[in-house]
DNA sequence: GAGTGGTCTAGACCACAGA
DNA sequence: CTGTGGTCTAGACCACTCT
């Protein structure tokens, strides 16, 4: 027990300890990139041991909250290029070699107030508004993946066509960097849908082809929902990868 | 340093320690649902401290190799009709309920020379020979996945129709308690296809209807392939979950 | 009460990075 | 050289389970 924490509770001290840096990360007070504070330091600030600092710490490293190196330093975790696409872009060609996009056209970016989906899928007020982004991205240089985004417009001001295209890729390395928003953790799901008259017009192919429809929810690392994304993938010669462990 | 574990090394001595125990899990010196010996007994036989080998099982415990109960013991993990279903069947309802196969039919199980495709997944040797399993598995009393099952026929020896068929869903379950073989990690590669004439029959639906194909090669704790398995899905009203953390 | 894993501490030493 | 994380130890006490 220790001064700060306070009085009698069953809570191991490990997890204050990680809450509270957890909460420093979510508030921006300690944002993606930086160095903490090393274990000691953290350790006498909180007034626990460099060892239970350690604990703490090591469960953010297990969440990829943190990074740590050794001689360095630990470190907020944040969205270079390499870790958006390796991480949550998990398209990859029958070889079984990384499928990486390589270009995107953004033909559709509006404001419109949430649907019931939306509102669900991203726990908004019930007149809350979003910004629908539609793009196409294409892989090996042939369209590949028709995608709806879908984020909460009170999160991201003045996003529009034109910041979109010049970001062409790496959504959330543009989320990080401009809004401040650290997407953490996503659930995606997965269902094989005929393509639409649209769709098939979009990726060149016949309605009613089978494709890939992954619907992506995005969280940051306090658990906020703010992305809800359909990505319609066509899966010649390519698949989707999911480890169990 | 250490008596057992010798001279001068950059390998961790927690590693070593992980990997004896990992060892003797994977040679069946401790078998699925056994008690291991309390850390400090462990400690003790490999000449460590009872810390090392917390960090040994912590490690091996993230991995689902072992799974710890306080108060209780250290237990070799095992598969039980629940581990196996909601470890390893990444299908749910689109209210994201689990959605759970309910009923099995095999109508094939036949033995024959490995193909290509399948020397390449299963690491087999060019002559080996594979037991293929044709299933239809039903989900809410409708059939809803066509499966083609692949395990080498050296480790399941006596395996058929009728064993099959008395144990309907859970394989993994079969595989532990009858050939010894726990299944610990698994990759799925999905993919949308249409309905082959053959995958439209047994569905009961129409050639060309978009299905999730999932592709899943299974290993054993020690990372020996040792089934290949092909699922093609109806995915109305359903879908496959992966979570990206 | 005895035996297990879980938490916490304090301190020693190693490995690595960078000035 | 200093500062960082990484390993290892020894020992105290807590929480849980079972008898």
């Amino acid at each position: 027990m220790n001064e700060l924490f306070g009085q009698r509770n069953h809570t191991p001290l490990y997890v204050e300890v990680r809450d509270t840096v957890l909460g420093r990360i979510s508030t921006g007070a300690w944002k993606p990139g930086e160095m903490l504070p090393s274990e000691s330091a953290i350790g006498q600030e909180l007034g626990v041991s460099q060892g239970t600092v350690r604990k703490a710490l090591d469960d953010l490293a297990a969440q990829n909250v943190v990074v740590r190196r050794q001689g360095k330093g630990t470190f907020v975790a944040e969205h270079t290029a390499e870790r958006a696409l390796f991480h949550f872009f998990h398209i990859e060609t029958n070889a079984n070699t990384r499928a990486l996009p390589t270009n995107s056209q953004v033909y559709s970016c509006r404001r419109r107030k949430a649907d019931k989906t939306e509102i669900d899928a991203l726990k908004l007020d019930r007149d809350a508004r979003i910004v629908e982004i539609k793009r196409v991205r294409e892989m090996a240089g042939e369209p590949a993946i028709s995608e709806t985004v879908i984020v909460p417009a009170a999160l991201f001001a003045d996003i529009d066509k034109r910041t979109l295209n010049d970001v062409p890729n790496e959504l959330y390395q543009l989320y990080e960097q401009k809004y401040g928003i650290t997407v953490h953790r996503a659930v995606e799901r997965v269902r094989a849908v005929g393509a639409s008259d649209i769709d098939a017009k979009l990726l060149g192919k016949k309605p009613g082809t089978p494709l890939l429809e992954i619907e992506r929810i995005a969280e940051t690392v306090d658990g906020r929902p703010v992305e809800l994304r359909v990505s319609r993938c066509l899966t010649e010669g390519r698949h989707y990868v999911s480890t169990i462990v």
